[in-house]
DNA sequence: CTGAAAGCGCTAACAT
DNA sequence: ATGTTAGCGCTTTCAG
């Protein structure tokens, strides 16, 4: 396989001009650049990316860390931070954490071993007294979509909160009083699950009334379809009657749905559900789903961008490092059929 | 950061002895083990895998390339082959290639920069007159899930036609003579859309049947449930009546089902739909998919030893090259609520 | 069982 | 606008 010195010695230029006119430096004779990429299209020579990284410390690769691909919420992240990663000219590695804490931490050692530059990172298992282990990790450091860790590490965030707040407010508003909630999870750790559950009872809280724990439904498993359906089951064999459901997320509500349905009841009419994401399924499932749309574009957009930002602050010598950032995506309630419409 | 050098110093050995320890060498005496084990530990020394990389010409990452992970199908396929790709110590590169013919040349293109080893790959655009481009790409290749395109590369498929004509045999069975097909593709080039095709043609030529056109619900822009409800709305509003779906992958069949409801038909009393993937969708939809199980897991776990195989096969001086293999995955009907039950 | 020397292919730094 | 020199951190090869 050719070498750049082959190339070099057959267009007559040192090897450092071949590199030149690969990176796209700009003062090279119109005459010489013509001559090289004559050369290496002529040798079917391709780069090494390999040296290149190991003489240049930067890779071009950033890794993904993520719980898992086949939950639909991350399946569609990813493809959101592979896109952006692109119009950024990055390869990105995907960790799968598994949603455990090891599987994180490990995760976060990948990059220390130079073959990613930095990460972007959507923990799902560590906790606040982990927030240590987030900050001087030697490379750069985007956290996703959960609750804030550091003040010294950048966050692109959703309003969690906010999002399960309107999403109750809505049942509300239509007259619901008994809305169950779907998803709880034990774990102290679990960041979203506690900010979404915040946001319900903070609504409920407005207009004086208060969490009844009997309508709470325990997903501990996992956020999904399955776990859904048995708590939903449970909360109805628990107190019979419901007319509301605030899922956590949209595979617990379009399994919340499915229960309902098996049983007879009718959605909205009988119980309107909520749900949280705006996955694709949910335009598509029967009836289609209430949702939070929490920015996911937006928060893999400023999530590469940001971590770009921080690959060439490195590169830039004597630039002082901008401070940490915060940056919380916009959210929008989706209103579909699975919640009867507000009446003025 | 610390280099191997370093370590060897501290350690009094050199630096060979280090990269030893570190490889997994067995004849060491174990006191010196442990003396760059200690090293190691007191310096936070870790390893560099690029320059391993440009030495060895092994990265241990492999390259998956896949249309999008926000297909469920795909991230969970994704899922498998990380998780596969973990117990061979392997790390995986993701390209996504957008269901497009450029995306996927581009993606057989970055292995041979030497960043990844070889290449699992699920093509969905390229068509039989690429073949040649599959051929002595230079470093090892399996493909994934389609049609076999060369007889010189490895492939690990599904059985493509056999699922189709155990979804339609099933209709059949229960009695369904006017079967729509969701998801036909106008593009000569698609691989499974054709084989599945040919398996609805059989089940019903072998019954004296013959494929009526207008039961055939196109969906040119991809297999996405939107597209299967506007494949449904497009057969329905031409022939008016229709008593069973065969949908080419259940993301589509769902879009069906959500379309087939709106218009106040029940499923399966009126249409009974079958769909292909065995998604985890398809278990919690509204009624739940009766689908073909294509052998996900088979599929990935096999794609990568064997392209474990392959990599361990060019290490190894000597050996002769095993020719390529073709394995095909077993796979199930999966009979759940969205078709009748069979009567015997 | 361990060490010394060489060099993988590229680019940073400097020179011109 | 292009060339020279040096070396990134490891593993291969060969010697002991």
């Amino acid at each position: 396989m050719a070498t750049m010195a082959d190339v070099a010695r057959r267009a007559g230029v040192s090897a450092k001009t071949v590199s030149n006119v690969l990176s796209g430096y700009p003062y090279i004779r119109e005459s010489t650049r013509e001559r090289v990429l004559t050369a290496i299209d002529e040798l079917g020579y391709e780069l090494n990316v390999t040296a290149r990284i190991l003489r240049s410390g930067r890779s071009g690769v950033i890794g993904l860390a993520v719980p898992e691909l086949g939950q639909p919420y991350f399946g569609e992240l990813a493809d959101e931070v592979l896109a952006a990663a692109r119009r950024h000219d990055l390869q990105v590695l995907i960790e799968p954490t598994g949603f455990t804490r090891d599987g994180e931490l490990e995760a976060l050692r990948e990059p220390r071993r130079r073959l990613v530059d930095g990460l972007v990172f959507s923990p799902a298992a560590l906790d606040q007294g982990d927030a240590h282990v987030l900050e001087n990790l030697g490379y750069p450091l985007v956290l996703l979509g959960e609750q804030i860790f550091s003040s010294r590490v950048d966050h692109v965030t959703m309003h969690n909160v906010e999002g399960a707040r309107a999403a109750t407010d809505l049942l509300l508003d239509v007259g619901r009083r008994r809305i169950a909630l779907v998803g709880m999870l034990h774990a102290p750790t679990a960041g979203s699950a506690r900010l979404r559950f915040q946001g319900y009872r903070e609504a409920l809280e407005a207009r004086g009334l208060s969490v009844d724990e009997r309508l709470l439904g325990w997903a501990d498993d996992g956020w999904h379809r399955a776990n859904g359906a048995r708590a939903m089951a449970a909360v109805l064999d628990g107190v019979g009657q419901v007319d509301g459901v605030v899922a956590l997320n949209d595979a617990l509500a379009i399994g919340a749905m499915y229960e309902l349905q098996v049983r007879g009841l009718s959605i909205p009419r009988d119980v309107a559900v909520v749900g949280f994401d705006d996955i694709e399924d949910a335009r598509y499932s029967v009836p289609a789903l209430t949702t939070i749309d929490p920015g996911r574009r937006e928060i893999a957009e400023v999530a590469v961008d940001l971590l770009r930002r921080r690959l060439d602050e490195r590169t830039g010598p004597g630039e002082p490092t901008r401070p940490p950032v915060l940056h919380v995506a916009d959210l929008r309630l989706i209103e579909r059929e699975s919640t009867p419409p507000r009446v003025p």
